[in-house]
DNA sequence: CGTCGGTCGTAC
DNA sequence: GACGTACGACCGACGT
């Protein structure tokens, strides 16, 4: 269905009443009037707008005035009460913001909207043209058939089967059903005693309205009777009920085209409005509009084709080795490379000029197969020589593997690129990039598909929008990378796009591929237990508190503890003014008061259980009984990878019942887990990068490390380190690289304020190497304006100069940090690639399954498992050279659990 | 009614 | 206010 070819209706007046009571009522314009209704209305019509990009659009509204219905029946409506006073204005309002937006208001004295949208809607379709109806009213699904279509303009579309579902009759029997069930809201009543239910009912056994009254006497009871007496009560309704569809109107359907709305005059009806998120989202100014901006790299000429045929094909193949490279993008039927496959292919090898290669629409067209089209194309891909160029190109290697490619020689990601430019940036995905880089707006998903996210099937869409957008895709793709190589180049970035996040990103790629075996039933098994260990606290903090509240909500939380309790409490947040609730309070807290050990004890259970235990089972792909975690590789402000859907990277491992939930992770049949990771590495970093001659020579003797400093610090021989002194070294030691503070010191020793300062003075003058890199790395960053890792990874501060003390502090507390973290990433990224690169020489049958920050967890063949823990050591200590040793610990089981 | 920020807690 | 990097569940205010 094509978005250009629909006629939208959308029923204003009853999408006005919706919002009044949708939102609350406080919204009000600067000058006092209130604005709720019409800012929901706005909201719904914008979106559509946005969503759908459609040609023709009516917005109806009732006339004012008595509809036609008062002359066949005078109570008409008469029950319904006058809109209140605060929505009344609001009406008027929502005429003149859809005149603003380019679209046309309809009314017509006499009629209501229904009428008008029956009308149009027929006229419209009897031209074999789609129409969708946007209204919340039942009533109108009178008007649904094959081209009409209902939507609730939230979630809900009026199918047949849904009218079916909710009020047991076909759409077209609703008016007979409405005529016997009557309907209050439009004060006709129907038949008497009979309701929605023995309506439907009558209607499924006799059809129609007018044969349930000729068999009324078959009907037992009060009801049958009435059925005869009030037989013409129910025809007048039926009347009542039923959407003129021939209304005498004087619009023309070249009215509903939708005009370009003047950016000035959406300005100021906003403004009158209030409305300033709307003003910032459509970028509206006060002034008259600028001529449209040309974007200053996109190209304006664009060049797309579709490529039916092999000769096509070939051609573009000439056209791509002609020009050297080429940006592939796929697009497929979803973003499981398990389950969804190819359904074409965009090629673009010169800005501007791009073709797709439909290989699996449902579409009439013709149209080359996947495999035709593969084995064209698969010389090209699997060459390592040949530079191809994408965005996010994990993703391609993915689904080029399931279907029997291995796609080599990519020397661009346009995701990659710009995330090593600025790692701090929110967004990288093509549009934002295009957007930023280009100034060019992209077309969106929605408005190729027509359709909001899942419901969405690019498969179904005609060749000639998916060739619109598909090869926007590899042209805009293509045009970033050749903007972006040459600014990675100038900052001396270009070696950690080749040689390190290009290679991992083929790495991660297989990784996700293989997912990890998780045993479903084990977790599911708990979560009955859990939900009993938290109704049984749930109860006795109740009983504590004397009341029942939400435990779940801070706030809820905060009151009963603080105020109705009035318990001691301490922190109080900056921006809600409520008293923290969080884990440090309660401990304190639980010293004296049983009910906060409750609450800790609460948290523990609902965390574990809402976050792992009933949400991972959720996520094991059925195709290969395993949970395939996306790695994102532009996430993180140093570098570090992060994990979603699930995070694999924050499975608990401190506590008891944290670790029964990693006893779900198993190795496959015939396979052992292997873990391995590097101990202390952002302490050996710190050491590395301070030359610290004695927390040097505290990781060469490779000893304990905490135990050593806190010999040095106390001025103790090393048996003789308390636990407290040790304890109080490593709080030092981790508290350095994030920049603490004596406060958060303090606190986390519980010792005084005064005494952490001293603690802290004593390492620095114990460690002086470290105290010179921590401000060197500070001036370091003030000078350049940024902080970089061992391998150049950069990350900006623009704060770093601030005159904003705080600003300015945290900055500082990020210039030490991310070159100690950010460098540890590297760290583990270039022993992933080591690794990868070294299994593949030595044969190995092992697999590289999870990453976790300063891990590696793989799957080996049992047989092998000797081989290859020495494998990854080795690869994993020699990753790099440093000022000190690195130091690996391995452990190997059958369930992740067993290995910590 | 949807979105989004705040708080909390898990990991390294 | 007051130690870095993530993801995500949940609540509840916001929008004007």
């Amino acid at each position: 269905m094509d978005a250009q070819d629909t006629l939208y209706l959308i029923d204003g007046s009853g999408l006005i009443f919706r919002a009044y009571y949708g939102l609350k009522a406080t919204m009000t314009a600067p000058d006092g009037t209130p604005t709720n209704a019409v800012y929901g209305f706005v909201r719904l019509v914008t979106s559509l707008l946005k969503d759908k990009n459609p040609a023709y659009v009516g917005v109806v509204f009732d006339a004012k005035g008595p509809s036609f219905r008062v002359g066949l029946y005078e109570a008409y409506k008469a029950n319904r009460p006058e809109p209140p006073p605060e929505l009344k204005p609001q009406f008027l309002l929502c005429r003149e913001v859809t005149r603003a937006l380019g679209l046309c208001a309809l009314e017509q004295q006499g009629y209501e909207a229904d009428d008008l949208i029956g009308t149009l809607a027929r006229r419209w379709t009897q031209q074999g043209k789609p129409c969708l109806i946007v209204t919340a009213d039942k009533d109108m699904t009178q008007l649904l058939d094959p081209l009409i279509s209902i939507w609730d303009g939230k979630d809900k579309d009026f199918t047949e089967d849904y009218v079916k579902e909710k009020f047991g009759v076909k759409p077209s029997q609703m008016i007979d059903w409405l005529a016997l069930a009557g309907d209050s809201s439009d004060n006709y009543g129907g038949v008497p005693d009979i309701g929605p239910k023995t309506a439907a009912q009558l209607l499924e056994k006799y059809g129609t309205l007018e044969e349930v009254l000729r068999h009324a006497g078959e009907v037992k009871g009060k009801r049958g009777q009435n059925l005869i007496q009030y037989a013409d009560q129910a025809r007048l309704c039926q009347k009542l009920a039923t959407i003129e569809c021939d209304a005498k109107i004087p619009f023309t359907f070249e009215d509903l085209l939708v005009r370009p709305y003047d950016p000035a005059e959406l300005y100021a009806c906003f403004d009158r409005l209030g409305f300033k998120t709307l003003i910032k989202e459509w970028h509206l100014t006060p002034e008259a509009p600028k001529p449209a901006k040309p974007a200053p790299a996109a190209t304006a000429q664009t060049h797309y084709i579709t490529v039916q045929t092999e000769e096509a094909l070939d051609h573009c193949l000439k056209c791509a080795k002609d020009a050297g490279l080429l940006s592939v993008d796929l697009e497929t039927t979803g973003l499981n490379p398990h389950t969804d496959h190819i359904v074409g292919i965009a090629l673009s090898w010169a800005p501007g000029q791009a073709a797709y290669v439909p290989v699996g629409h449902a579409v009439l067209e013709p149209q080359l197969s996947l495999k035709t089209a593969l084995q064209k194309l698969k010389p090209l891909l699997e060459d390592p020589a040949f530079p191809k160029l994408g965005q996010n190109v994990k993703f391609e290697y993915q689904m080029f593997r399931q279907a029997g490619i291995d796609y080599r020689g990519v020397t661009c990601d346009s995701m990659l690129a710009a995330y090593l430019l600025d790692p701090t940036q929110r967004k990288f995905n093509l549009d934002e990039l295009s957007l930023q880089y280009l100034g060019h707006q992209m077309i969106t998903f929605e408005q190729v598909t027509g359709k909001k996210g899942k419901e969405a099937r690019f498969e179904e869409v005609s060749l000639q929008k998916a060739t619109e957008y598909a090869c926007e895709d590899a042209d805009i793709a293509l045009q970033l990378c050749l903007l972006l190589q040459p600014r990675l180049e100038q900052a001396g970035l270009d070696a950690l796009l080749q040689k390190m996040e290009l290679p991992l990103a083929r790495i991660l790629g297989q990784m996700e591929l293989w997912g990890i075996r998780l045993q479903g039933d084990t977790l599911r098994a708990q979560s009955p237990l859990f939900i009993e260990e938290e109704k049984r606290l749930t109860q006795k903090i109740y009983s504590l508190a004397g009341k029942e509240f939400v435990i779940d909500s801070p706030k809820q939380l905060s009151q009963v503890l603080f105020e109705d309790l009035a318990l001691p409490g301490g922190k109080v947040s900056s921006k809600t003014g409520v008293y923290s609730t969080d884990q440090s309070v309660l401990e304190k807290l639980a010293e004296d008061y049983p009910i906060a050990d409750l609450i800790l004890a609460y948290r523990h259970c609902t965390k574990l259980r809402s976050t792992y235990i009933d949400a991972l089972p959720a996520l094991i792909c059925p195709a290969t009984g395993r949970v395939h975690t996306s790695f994102k590789q532009a996430a993180t402000a140093t570098g570090r990878l992060a994990s979603s859907d699930p995070n694999l990277q924050n499975i608990p491992v401190r506590s008891e019942d944290g670790r029964a939930i990693r006893r779900a992770f198993v190795a496959d049949d015939g396979y052992l887990l292997l873990s391995a990771d590097y101990s202390q590495i952002e302490l050996r970093l710190l050491a590395h990068f301070s030359r610290d001659p004695g927390l040097m020579q505290a990781f060469q003797e490779d000893g304990d490390v905490h135990r050593w400093t806190a010999a040095l610090l106390f001025n103790t021989p090393e048996p003789q380190v308390t636990s407290e002194q040790r304890q109080r070294a490593k709080a030092l030691g981790f508290g350095l690289m994030y920049g603490m503070s004596a406060f958060r010191l303090a606190r986390e020793l519980n010792i005084s304020r005064t005494d952490a300062k001293e603690l802290m003075e004593r390492y620095f003058t114990q460690f002086k190497g470290v105290k010179r890199f921590v401000d060197e790395a500070v001036e370091e960053a003030r000078k350049t304006g940024q902080a970089k890792t061992l391998f150049g990874r950069i990350r900006a501060l623009p704060d770093i100069a601030s005159k904003n003390f705080q600003l300015r502090q945290a900055s500082e507390r990020l210039a030490v940090n991310t070159p100690i973290q950010g460098t540890a990433a590297d760290i583990l990224k270039i022993a992933m690639i080591h690794l990868d690169e070294r299994l593949r020489r030595e044969k190995s049958g092992a697999r590289m399954l999870l990453t976790v920050h300063d891990e590696i967890v793989l799957e080996v063949p049992q047989e092998e498992i000797m081989m290859v823990q020495m494998i990854v050591q080795e690869e994993m200590v020699n990753a790099v050279r440093l000022e000190v040793p690195l130091k690996v610990s391995l452990g190997t089981g059958v369930s992740w659990a067993d290995i910590h």
